[in-house]
RNA sequence: GGGCAUUUAGCUCAGCUGGUCUAGAGCAAUCGCCUCACACGCGAUAGGUCACAGGUUCAAAUCCUGUAAUGCCCACCA
């Protein structure tokens, strides 16, 4: 039984007592569960046929031994929304989770823990360090899982995917097999980013680089053969010395005239007993330093380069551990750093350092480890990503895939354009290992398994030994795959053929390269022929791209603008917001700060927000039920019967709640009700619903989540509670109609706030347990009833209402003291549109008597105005006012001396009095000056207006109706300047 | 060096295709209220030359150009 349906309803709503039992009651009610139409249909009630179309959201998998920080949280959130309201629309929405095995972090963190032990992998060996990872992910993977649902997240359990399931390694091997045999891996000796800590090689995007203080050492290289007028030496810069150990040339611009003449000549490399060329090439730039490159191929990108170019020996004078190697002569053994300080140090003695100068340039770091990277010559594993970059550039250009916000678009063809070689091998043993096979001199047989590799050496006539490649893939991948490898491919599964594409992907903007980009590259390439739910094949881009949109949400920041990350631990556990906030408080708050694509401060406080906004649902609720206990006791009949609609009839309705006899609340599926709205406040809060509803539905579908909140959370709390609500007080006859609009609240915020929806709506429609909010209909607009007259003219009672409570203020009034109030409007709609609502205005202002009248005032003036035949003017105002003053008054007109009464101006329409107590001298004084700053503000736009009506220039280009309204907005405050002018008297 | 953003109240942010903008909200502040849902609340008040400088326009927070500051991404740096 819910907390609500106790009737012992605490004054303030307590989300733990719900959240757990309602997550268990979704689970039970395999509420998360996404089915296809040919297997059973899961839904209890049976109300629906299970031929919804799919709405497919696949979580990007969090590192498996991570936790999930406020980003994760987000990010969730966000996907957890939108598949909630899609499965109220009536989708079948699947939300694929999993964790992803994170091959550098994870093994990093159990090699962390072996070193803790003395140990490290090599002294376990490679199985039974796998052994020990898994050992290590099993103990760790549960939590992300119970973070999820913490947040109330309802993916499809039963589909989670870790990406080193067997099914999923198959998927990677296969596509590993198929771009080797299209031609699209090879391998390659390249200079690639090394980490001598994690041992192993990263891909270009695994790798920051920071500007970082440093050295530039100037080394002088002496001329070999010297001539007379030659210099001694050539002077070369270098801001890591250590590689000078495998220098093979010294480079120059082949139009450098200093140095024009020594090209092909010879330099002596010091230390090592080798002699290397001048050469000339394009790539140095005559203006750097001075002038001179020296050039090690096998330790940086563009000497190696160079080094091709000229055909040059690439000599390797470090080992993986960045520990200088038997080439390197007598500096053989040590570390990087060392060696450079000891280099340096003898060169120095040598006379052959030219000067050291400070110099700051950018050094890459890991982006896992942040250990500097050291660029280095080996062997690795490529994909060519020139061909499946271009289409998947197309799709994105050609609109097929949206990005929200659209900007991204940039960066992404930036990067496709530009793309390079993608190195996936990693020197690591946790992940899919790579599927290729060597035999004794280095054949290279690449197949699904090693009986397919030794069928391929076989075949290609090779009988010896063959021994598997003992590096592992890049973790993206297999994360590339996410999309259809979570769905079984590469076989042709059924769930395959009708969950894919996806829709949505939701994903911070970081991993645009990554992920996203290389996921659209994955699909074009790997779906192609796959079969159609008709059994066709795939062919077509928008078959095969992997979803339709992508939302890159914002980045948070903590307060002091730096990124939320584990390894500045800046970010809040989300699980200890949870149990302060309460889960929707929280995922309340992350929507609501969340602007699209901008990155937002966020601070722990900022949660109270949510906090207080579930609590007021909470205590609407609350009052709408007792409002509704009363409004039974005085109306027999059971106004309150359940409709004949579509879910109930297809419940047996057992577990009725009977305490108070209702058994549900009308409810009109297409909208907000149903009962023909019986005052202007009805009418309001009915056009106010539905526009709000489709306000909703527009933002929700251009992902403009904020604006979903925030739509909500103003009408909510503002329109309904702080108004509406106010007058279901004094109008009990609004009861059912105020039931109704709480209804249609609930069901629109649940997809944001599904705890406190799903209690509340239990305990107000008194469904049973089984029947959950979530599988019920999401609200829609019935535009019909959006009644912009309607909300202008409850507007003005607000204004009315609005500077009652002013004048009551000023006078100091208590609430509970009543007071006289008089209201002068100046039109007959006006006044006929406020007699109406007396009743409202006269108990929220507490008026112990209220007079609504004519207002002929402003006539007069204007008439004054006419006959002195004066243009519009402060200074022929103030004649013309004072001429009124003459002006016989209409009969029903009675002095208000400003002594006996205040008064507060209704824009332009008329004025409103508050008879008061004498006031002291002091409170006089302080009511003039506020009305006289007023005045002066209203004489100021007066005047500015006025100019501007009187520029030809405005007049005679300005539209018809932009005219007209400015000379309203003219007139109103002619009529406001006059008024507060005999006030200030 | 190239690109993308941002700059609006003390703080965090809305303000979208120029005129309903007399620039809003939430926190914080001030004042008054335990008014028969909510003090996680209600009512009211104060607070802004919309970064700066030009331009376009009848009209600019909004469009254009430039400047400055901040953030992010990419490339390169001998």
């Amino acid at each position: 039984m819910s907390e609500i349906e106790k009737r012992e309803l605490p004054k303030a709503y307590a989300p733990q007592d719900v959240e757990q039992q309602w997550y268990e009651r979704w689970e039970a009610e395999k509420l998360f569960e996404a089915n296809r139409p040919d297997e059973v249909p899961q839904d209890p009630t049976g109300r629906r046929a299970n031929d919804k179309p799919p709405f497919v959201v696949c979580m990007p998998p969090p590192n498996v031994t991570g936790i999930l920080h406020m980003g994760h949280a987000l990010n969730n959130a966000i996907q957890d929304t939108y598949i909630r309201y899609h499965r109220m629309l009536g989708h079948e929405a699947l939300w694929m989770p999993g964790t992803d095995h994170a091959g550098i972090a994870t093994q990093t963190k159990v090699e962390k823990k072996l070193k803790e032990e003395g140990k490290t992998r090599h002294d376990l060996g490679r199985e039974k360090f796998i052994d020990e990872v898994w050992k290590w992910k099993h103990e760790h993977s549960d939590f992300i899982e119970k973070q999820l649902r913490a947040l109330g997240c309802s993916p499809d359990w039963r589909r989670f995917t870790f990406t080193m399931d067997a099914s999923y390694e198959k998927a990677v091997v296969e596509a590993f097999v198929r771009l080797y045999e299209k031609g699209l891996i090879y391998k390659g000796k390249r200079i690639i980013n090394w980490s001598p800590v994690a041992q192993s090689a990263l891909s270009d995007e695994e790798v920051n680089y920071k500007e970082t203080k440093g050295k530039l050492y100037h080394f002088r290289y002496p001329l070999i053969d010297r001539k007379s007028g030659e210099p001694e030496f050539i002077v070369i810069a270098t801001t890591r010395p250590e590689t000078m150990l495998g220098d093979v040339a010294v480079a120059v611009n082949p139009t450098d005239e200093r140095y024009i003449k020594l090209i092909g000549r010879k330099l002596q490399l010091p230390f090592m007993d080798r002699e290397i060329p001048i050469i000339a090439d394009d790539y140095v730039d005559k203006e750097f330093g001075t002038g001179c490159v020296k050039i090690t191929p096998a330790h940086d990108p563009n000497d190696f380069e160079i080094g091709k170019r000229h055909d040059l020996p690439q000599i390797n004078v470090m080992d993986t551990k960045a520990h200088i190697n038997e080439l390197g002569g007598k500096f053989a053994g040590l570390d990087r750093f060392v060696a450079r300080k000891k280099i340096v140090a003898e060169l120095e003695e040598m006379g052959l350092i030219e000067k050291i100068d400070e110099y700051t340039h950018s050094v890459g770091y890991s982006e896992r480890g942040g250990e500097m990277i050291e660029p280095y010559l080996s062997d690795q594993w490529f994909v060519s990503m020139k061909p499946l970059a271009e289409p998947a550039l197309k799709v994105v250009e050609d609109g097929l895939i949206h990005f929200h916000p659209e900007r991204w678009i940039n960066t992404y063809r930036h990067w496709m354009t530009g793309i390079r070689d993608w190195c996936i091998s990693r020197q690591l043993w946790w992940g899919q290992r790579i599927p290729a096979w060597y035999g004794v001199d280095g054949e290279i047989f690449v197949g699904r398994n090693d009986a397919e590799a030794r069928a391929k050496a076989d075949a290609a006539g090779y009988k010896g030994e063959l021994r598997q490649d003992p590096d592992v893939v890049d973790t993206w991948f297999s994360s590339w795959l996410w999309p259809f490898a979570t769905f079984g491919w590469p076989e042709n599964t059924k769930d395959l053929q009708l969950f894919y594409p996806g829709n949505l992907l939701s994903t911070a903007p970081d991993i645009i390269f990554f992920w996203v980009a290389r996921m659209i590259m994955g699909g074009i390439e790997f779906m192609q022929g796959m079969e159609m739910p008709d059994g066709s094949k795939r062919e077509k881009l928008e078959d095969l791209i992997p979803f339709t949109d992508v939302y890159f949400h914002n980045i948070l920041r903590d307060q002091q603008g730096r990124k939320m990350s584990k390894s500045l631990g800046n970010s809040p556990d989300p699980i200890d917001l949870v149990r302060k906030y309460g889960t929707d408080a929280v995922r309340f708050t992350l929507l609501y700060l969340a602007p699209l694509g901008q990155d937002v401060r966020f601070g722990e406080e900022s949660c109270e927000q949510g906090r207080n906004f579930a609590n007021k649902l909470y205590n609407a609720t609350r009052f709408i039920l007792m409002k509704r206990d009363e409004y039974q006791s005085t109306h027999p009949e059971p106004k309150f019967e359940s409709e004949d609609t579509e879910y109930n009839n297809s419940v047996a309705r057992t577990s009725v709640r009977e305490t108070d006899g209702l058994k549900s609340v009308p409810l009109e599926k297409a909208g907000f009700s149903a009962k023909p709205p019986s005052t202007l406040a009805d009418k309001w809060i009915l056009s106010r619903a539905n526009r709000t509803a489709r306000d909703v539905k527009k933002a929700f579908d251009a992902y403009l989540i904020n604006d979903v909140t925030k739509y909500l959370y103003d009408f909510i709390w503002k329109d309904y509670c702080d108004w509406y609500l106010e007058i279901v007080k004094l109008q009990p006859e609004s009861t059912p109609l105020a039931v109704e609009i709480l209804e249609g609240i609930l069901r629109m915020i649940h997809p944001i706030m599904p705890f406190v929806t799903e209690e509340l709506w239990h305990g107000l429609t008194g469904n049973p347990e089984n029947m959950l909010i979530g599988r019920d209909d999401y609200i829609t607009a019935d535009e019909g009833k959006i009644d912009d007259e309607a909300e202008e003219e409850f507007a003005f009672i607000q204004k009315i209402i609005e500077a009652a409570r002013l004048l009551r203020a000023n006078a100091k009034l208590v609430p509970s003291k009543s007071a006289e109030f008089i209201i002068r409007l100046k039109t007959q709609e006006d006044l006929i549109l406020t007699e109406a609502s007396r009743n409202i205005i006269e108990k929220i202002c507490k008026a112990s008597s209220l007079i609504i009248e004519q207002d002929t005032f402003g006539d007069v003036i204007a008439s004054a105005a006419k006959q002195s035949k004066m243009s519009n003017s402060t200074e022929n105002f103030e004649i013309a006012a004072s001429s009124a003053a003459q002006i016989p008054r209409n009969d029903t007109m009675r002095e208000l001396s400003s002594k006996e009464y205040a008064a507060e101006l209704l824009a332009g329409r008329g004025q409103i009095f508050i008879k008061q107590e004498a006031q002291s001298e002091e409170d006089t004084k302080k009511e003039k000056d506020r009305l006289r700053k007023e005045l002066e503000r209203i004489v100021k736009q007066y005047e500015s207006l006025n100019a501007k009506l009187s520029d030809d220039n405005f007049v005679s280009r300005a539209p018809e109706h932009i005219i007209i309204k400015e000379k309203e907005k003219l007139e109103s405050f002619r009529v406001q300047m006059e008024k507060l002018k005999i006030q200030v008297g």
